[in-house]
DNA sequence: CTCTTATTGATACGATCGAACCATAACCGA
DNA sequence: TCGGTTATGGTTCGATCGTATCAATAAGAG
């Protein structure tokens, strides 16, 4: 067999120019002259390893999910506090908003892409795989801080884990919109978090629930 | 002068065919010649009085704002619990979700010109004047209930109402994509909103916060 | 009736799009 | 060394884009 080129690499380096591109301008600007000038390559070498435009959009994004899903899991393993409910639940919520240029970028380019999830075929299994799976994750862990009775027991865990993943949703949206900064997000986020987890956090199993009021924090 | 002709329905009605593709297909779809077929007149009459794309697209979101803010102001009024806290933050909540076709296309037609409002700074000053005027309104309403005696004096009223609006713009996410009904968004906004007005719905003045813990609902 | 002008329609032009085709350089087993 | 497969570049083609130009229509004032 002759010189054999890193594919995966390859594929990679062009789908970072889609996603660059996707963010920055969105979808329009994604074509494949584009995407050939901000990967460095020729237009060929994208029809080569993609075909056409539609499946070069659909892997790209595909790479990004999978990129993202490894990154996310290492982020949230590292954490400090990787051993507590409250802690790992914040750091997946952590990984909805864009904390940094990566998470950003992911996040614009789902924007880009969000209207043809609707009627892109091909296209729409993908963005409908994450949410339901986020949500099982979220509930699972404040079930785990109920047994750890730092979660009110009579609160029910898959509404909950709804609400949170819609409210670091929406949080997102304003972030991105540079409306507000992530820290300030994250400021938001943890008074609900406040809310949830106002179980007084007792190293041993108390099913007691004590309510006990949220203290005030700076937006 | 000769015949005249509505300039404000002309455009409404161009403005229209604009909203329909984007919320369709997005701003790709949005070519002079497909609004044109959509709306039912020549390209000719587009640039007639809208001029390049760039302004009709600019002018047929600024439309579009306008009208929603007349409608959304008109809903709310008529409003059964017009008179309660807690009715008109649930009524201003629920403008924030696709109830209807025609809250639905206004969403996606906002998702579609999201990137572009990024780099766009003609369309950038229209993105960012809507969300702080809510967040006060909804901040009063909050401070309104409270003088109620229906919210926890101790809250604070913003940051209440900018996680109110995140929480609902989450929400509205799924209900696009079609991962949620209205109606299953809208009970987890009431569970939410369960939360907040949780202090006795005392008809005269009580001061004294009282928290009770929240009703489990179904979603 | 007619003339003027607001309004609408059809067409043309240069640019750019996705896709296809042809050519060639790089490489490795034989 | 050589043959053949793999990887890359360059070019062309028909379609469609936004925009500009050229006409035609319709209606009310005189």
């Amino acid at each position: 067999m002759p010189r054999q080129a890193d594919h995966d690499q390859r594929r990679h380096q062009i789908a970072e120019a889609v996603w660059r591109l996707a963010a920055r301008r969105g979808l329009e600007d994604v074509t494949l002259r584009q995407v050939a000038a901000e990967a460095g390559v020729s237009v060929r070498l994208i029809q080569y390893y993609f075909g056409s435009r539609d499946a070069l959009l659909l892997k790209a994004l595909e790479i990004l999910n999978h990129d993202a899903q490894l990154r996310a899991r290492a982020r949230v393993e590292a954490l400090d506090d990787a051993n507590t409910p409250r802690g790992v639940v914040r750091g997946v919520l952590m990984e909805m908003l864009p904390m940094d240029e990566e998470r950003r970028t992911r996040h614009l380019v789902h924007v880009a892409y969000f209207v043809r999830f609707l009627w892109d075929e091909n296209l729409a299994p993908i963005a409908a795989e994450a949410p339901p799976e986020l949500e099982r994750l979220l509930a699972d862990l404040i079930t785990w801080g109920q047994r750890e009775g730092q979660v009110p027991a009579d609160l029910d865990p898959l509404p909950e884990a709804e609400i949170l993943l819609a409210t670091a949703d929406g949080l997102q949206t304003t972030v991105l919109l540079r409306q507000r900064t992530p820290e300030q997000a994250l400021a938001l986020l943890d008074r609900q978090l406040d809310r949830l987890f106002s179980a007084a956090p007792a190293p041993t199993r108390t099913p007691a629930p004590t309510p006990t009021p949220e203290s005030p924090e700076a937006p």
